[in-house]
DNA sequence: ACTATATTTCGTCATGTGGCGAACTGGCAA
DNA sequence: TTGCCAGTTCGCCACATGACGAAATATAGT
């Protein structure tokens, strides 16, 4: 029950739905989400926590880069049946196309130039 | 898009979440809905506006009594997907059964008794 | 018309949430 | 070791949200 209204908060935020749209492909580190969403990296970073709190995704330390990946078969049942909420729902409406097309132009760029830029 | 959020933040309180559970079987006026979460009349009346302009439930008078229910499958395909992520997750969960059984009480008092009471 | 009552709307308050920048942490490489 | 840089945590501010009671609204019955 508890668990249900965590992760119905952590879907309730424009950004965070954005991420894990952002995630549906591929894994993505905190440096490239910042620059998708346009935010500070402490406010991304603090959305990652909460997404990671309702097990929405997991995450990987590579070096000095933290990669977010969307959590699989291993999570809890209402967090792997929100993310198939959040897909059925998105499908073929054009409000995540523009990210779809800002974040193949993001992945582009190589990850070590993209961090020193913003800044 | 804002329509996702929307539905995720009319799930993202327990009140919310009971009250949708509570109409998984029968349509209820506000009165037993106070009842049942011990909230006053105005927060119940509120919670209902958010799950309704959310396309979760849909409302019909009845002299002066406002029953609700879930919304059928005229409702967008967002907030139907949401109905059964809720139901699905909370399948099996002891959560829902303390309300069950309360609920199951409160449809033994006559509405027009219920309503007296409670004031 | 007048009263009673179920519901909604309004005003207010306490608390929660999202945003940022500053300071801190951990790992990489001179 | 020293510095650098991605990411996190902390402290703060502005705003959203949930709770209530009081007042307004709608409808049934006298």
């Amino acid at each position: 029950m508890r668990e249900l209204v965590d992760v119905a908060k952590a879907l309730s935020d424009p950004g965070r739905i954005r991420i894990l749209l952002a995630l549906k492909e591929r894994e993505l580190c905190v440096c490239q989400l910042t620059e998708l969403l346009g935010l500070a990296p402490s406010t991304v970073s603090k959305h990652m926590a909460v997404l990671r709190q309702a097990r929405l995704v997991d995450s990987r330390r590579d070096g000095r880069w933290a990669h977010y990946r969307r959590s699989g078969p291993d999570a809890p049942l209402p967090s792997r049946n929100a993310l198939e909420w959040l897909d059925g729902s998105v499908e073929g409406t054009a409000a995540g196309r523009r990210d779809g097309d800002r974040m193949r132009q993001i992945l582009t760029i190589p990850v070590e130039e993209l961090c020193q830029r913003r800044s």
